[in-house]
DNA sequence: CTGAAAGCGCTTACAG
DNA sequence: CTGAAAGCGCTTACAG
C-alpha cells in the first residue's frame, strides 16, 4: 500500500487493476510464470496455463503497457510527426497509419510541428523521442523535412517524403552487410507507384554509419544525398501524376498548361512541378513561370486573379484541389467561364471535389494506402518477426470531370 | 550490461541514453539528488544544483518519461477516442487538443472508432485506457457516445458532446462534498456557447457514487442521466445556432425552411434540428419532415435530389457544409438556381465553404477553441496545481454569404 | 516445466 | 540539505 493509491476502497472492489502479482496468487503459481503465460511461452504445463488464464479472466487482468516498456524496452507505440493535421493529405496518410497501427496493437501519438525553425522542430523531436517508440515523419514541407533530419540516429523513423532522395532504381545489397535486408523496389502496374526502401536493422547500423546506406545508392551508382538522409521512407510518385496530369489537359488540344504550385518542401522545385514542366517540354510547349500558391484555396484564389487577367490562360494545373478551388472562385469572379474558356485541373481528388460545379478535374492519390504503407514498414525495422507484406498503394489516378475540356474554339491569344 | 542495451559501442559514444545515475556519478552525488533537482524540489544547495543541471547538460540527459510514469504514477498523456479523424469538425478539435497538450507539455494520441458495435468500442477503450493518461471522447456519433459511457468510472475523461445530458443551469454545489470544487457554467457574450462542469477529482469520487453528481443537478432539480453520464464535458450550443439559422432564412421571406439532418449522435433528435424546429415553432412556420443526411456530400446530394423535386422548397438548411456542398450540386443537376429559386446554408464554416460558387451562408463554429477547452478541463481533472483558465470558445456566428437571398419573386407554389 | 533474483529508470517516504 | 531503501509492474537470464 503506497498511501496514493490504495489497493480497495471501502466497499471492497478492488481499486487498483491487477498486476501479475494478484493473478499469481488467485492461480497459485509464481509471477513469473503468469508472465509466461501472457508472453506465449511454450514451456507451461496445459494445466496450469489454464488455471492462469481463468484467474487472468477473473480478475480482468491487463498487462500494463508502461511496465511492459520499461521492462523490456519495446514499446508497441508510434508518434507522427507533422506540420499539419487537417489537410486532406496530411489527415489521411494519418487516417492510414492510425488504421495500420491499431490493426498491429500499437498506439499512435501526434506531434504537431508548428513551426519550421530549427529549435522549434528540434524540440518537438526530442517530445516524440520521450514518449518512446517509432517515428513516422510527413515531410511534405520543411518543417517536416528538418523534422526528418534531427531524428536521431539511434531512434526507428521513416519518412513519408515529396521525393526520395535518390531516383528511384533497384537496391544493390551491400555483401559487406549480409544481415541488413533490403527491399526491392516495388512496382505495382506499369506505373512507377511508390518505393520502398527498407533501412538498416537498429542491430546493424553500426556497420554502416556513412550517410548513405546501400539501400541509397541508386542504379548509376551514385550515392544520394537527400532531405531524407539515410532512414526507410515512402513516397506516391507525384511527378509521373503531374506529368499525367499536364499530358492530358495538352491532350485536350491547349497549347499550353499553367501550373499553380503548392509550396515545396525543400528549396528546390517539388516532384509535382518537375513532372509538369516535363510534359510541356516532351510536348514543345512553352513554359510558363509557375504560379507560387499555399495549401488552402486562399492562395489558390490569389494565384487565379493574376492568372484570370491574361486571356493566353486556357489551362491550368493546380497543386492540390484547394487551390483548385480557389482558382475556380477567381476565374468565376472574373467572368470567365469553366471549362468553356480555361480548364482546371487539381491534385489529389480530396472529398468535395466531386461536388463542386464545375466538377474538378484531378489526380487521384491514395494518401491512406501511403499511410499504411509507411506504418508497414516501420513495423518491419521494430519487429523482426514482422513481416513487411507487400503493401500496395494503388497508382496515381487521373479523374476526368467536367472542369477540363478543350479550348475555346477560336484562340483568344491574338 | 543487460546485453540487449549495451552502455556503449566500440567507437565509445554512448549508446544507451544517460540516466539520473549516470548525471548522479557525474555530478558527484546520488541519484536521489538529481530527481530533487529534475523535480524542482526547494530543498537543493545552489551549488549542488548548479553541479547537477551542468552534468544534465552535458550529458544530454532527459527523463524516461516511461520509469516516470511507472514510478509516480502520472503520466502527461492524454489520449482522444474519436470515430472520425477527417471531417472538418472533428479534425478541428483534434487539432484544437493537440495545440493545448502541447502547450502543456502533454503527449497526444489518438484511437479511431471504426465500429460502433459495443464490443469493438470497448476494446478500444480498453485500448486507450491501457497506455495511461487521461481520456477525451468525441461524442458526436453513437461510437462516441458509448465509448464516453464505456470508460471505466477511475479513468479521467472529457467528453465533447452534441447536448449535455441536462439543460444548462448553475451548478448546485453539494455540502455533503466540500472538497469537490464545481465550475459554474460559464458564458461568453450573451448567447449561450459552452458549459463546463467540472467532474468530481478522482480523490473524491467515492463520496458521490451516484450516477449523477452535484453538477449534473439541473435548476430544476431534476436529475440528468445523458449520455455523458457523470463525466465532465464541453459542447457548442448548435441548438441555438440553428435556431439563429433558421430565423435568419425566415427573416428572408421565406415560408418555411428545409432540414438535411446530419446523423445524430443518439436516437433522439440532434441539437441542430431541435433548435431548426424551435424556430420554426416560434415563427408559426410549418415543419417539413427532416431529410436525413449523412456526414459527407454524397448524403447531401441524394437528400438535394429529393427536396430538387418538390417546387415548394425554398430555403434548406443543412447540418454541415459538406451536406450543403452536395445539396449545391444536386440542386445545380435539376437546373435549380442558387439562391435566385432556393437557398442554402450550411453549418460549421469549413475552409472551403467561401470559395464555393455561390459562397456558402453558414455558421462558424470554434472546433479548435472547444478542443482546446477540452484538454483545459481534462489537465484540471489530471493536475491538483493546474487552474483552470476560463477558455474561452467564441459564440457560433452566423456568416452570411451568396448562398442565401429572399425567396423568388412569385412564389413557385400553387 | 517452474521459482527466486536482478534490473528497467524513475519517485516516494524515511533517515540522518 | 542529502543519502540509502523500497517500490511502480513488468521482463530477462539463471537456477533447479
Amino acid at each position: 500500500m503506497t498511501g496514493h493509491n490504495p489497493g480497495m476502497n471501502v466497499t471492497g472492489h478492488t481499486r487498483r487493476p491487477a498486476s501479475i502479482r494478484d493473478v499469481a496468487t488467485a492461480a497459485g503459481v509464481s509471477y513469473q510464470t503468469v508472465s509466461r503465460v501472457i508472453n506465449g511461452h511454450p514451456s507451461v504445463k496445459p494445466s496450469t496455463r489454464e488455471r492462469v488464464l481463468a484467474a487472468i479472466d477473473e480478475l480482468g487482468f491487463r498487462r500494463n503497457a508502461t511496465a511492459l516498456a520499461l521492462a523490456s524496452g519495446r514499446s508497441r507505440a508510434v508518434t507522427v510527426l507533422t506540420a499539419n493535421t487537417t489537410h486532406y493529405g496530411y489527415a489521411s496518410i494519418l487516417q492510414g497509419i492510425e488504421e495500420a497501427a491499431r490493426a498491429a496493437a500499437y498506439s499512435v501519438g501526434i506531434g504537431v510541428l508548428e513551426s519550421a525553425e530549427e529549435p522549434a522542430v528540434a524540440a518537438e523531436v526530442q517530445r516524440a523521442a520521450d514518449t518512446g517508440g517509432g517515428l513516422i515523419v510527413i515531410a511534405y514541407d520543411p518543417a517536416g523535412v528538418r523534422a526528418l533530419g534531427a531524428v536521431p540516429a539511434e531512434l526507428p523513423v521513416v519518412g513519408v517524403v515529396e521525393t526520395p532522395a535518390s531516383p528511384p532504381g533497384p537496391c544493390h545489397h551491400t555483401p559487406a552487410c549480409p544481415a541488413a535486408p533490403c527491399t526491392h523496389s516495388r512496382r505495382a502496374g506499369r506505373k512507377p507507384e511508390y518505393i520502398q526502401y527498407e533501412g538498416l536493422r537498429p542491430a546493424h547500423r553500426e556497420h554502416a554509419p556513412d550517410a548513405a546506406g546501400p539501400a541509397l545508392r541508386a542504379d548509376d551508382g551514385s550515392v544520394a544525398a537527400g532531405p531524407s538522409g539515410d532512414r526507410p521512407w515512402v513516397w506516391t510518385d507525384d511527378r509521373e501524376a503531374a506529368y499525367e496530369a499536364t499530358r492530358h489537359l495538352l491532350s485536350l488540344g491547349h497549347e499550353t498548361v499553367h501550373y499553380v504550385a503548392i509550396p515545396s518542401s525543400t528549396r528546390r522545385t517539388s516532384a509535382r512541378t518537375t513532372g509538369w514542366r516535363q510534359a510541356l517540354k516532351e510536348a514543345g510547349a512553352p513554359e510558363p513561370r509557375p504560379v507560387q500558391g499555399s495549401w488552402g484555396p486562399a492562395g489558390g484564389h490569389a494565384a487565379g486573379r493574376r492568372l484570370a487577367e491574361d486571356p493566353a490562360v486556357t489551362a491550368i494545373l493546380c497543386g492540390n484541389d484547394d487551390l483548385a478551388l480557389g482558382v475556380l472562385r477567381a476565374l468565376h469572379e472574373a467572368g470567365r467561364s469553366v471549362p468553356g474558356e480555361v480548364s482546371v485541373a487539381g491534385f489529389d481528388d480530396a472529398p468535395h471535389s466531386a461536388y463542386l460545379t464545375p466538377s474538378l478535374t484531378t489526380v487521384r492519390l491514395d494518401f491512406t494506402g501511403l499511410g499504411r504503407a509507411a506504418f508497414a514498414l516501420l513495423h518491419g525495422v521494430l519487429e523482426e518477426s514482422a513481416q513487411i507484406a507487400p503493401h500496395p498503394v494503388s497508382v496515381p489516378e487521373l479523374v476526368v470531370r467536367e472542369s477540363a475540356g478543350p479550348p475555346p474554339a477560336r484562340p483568344t491569344r491574338p
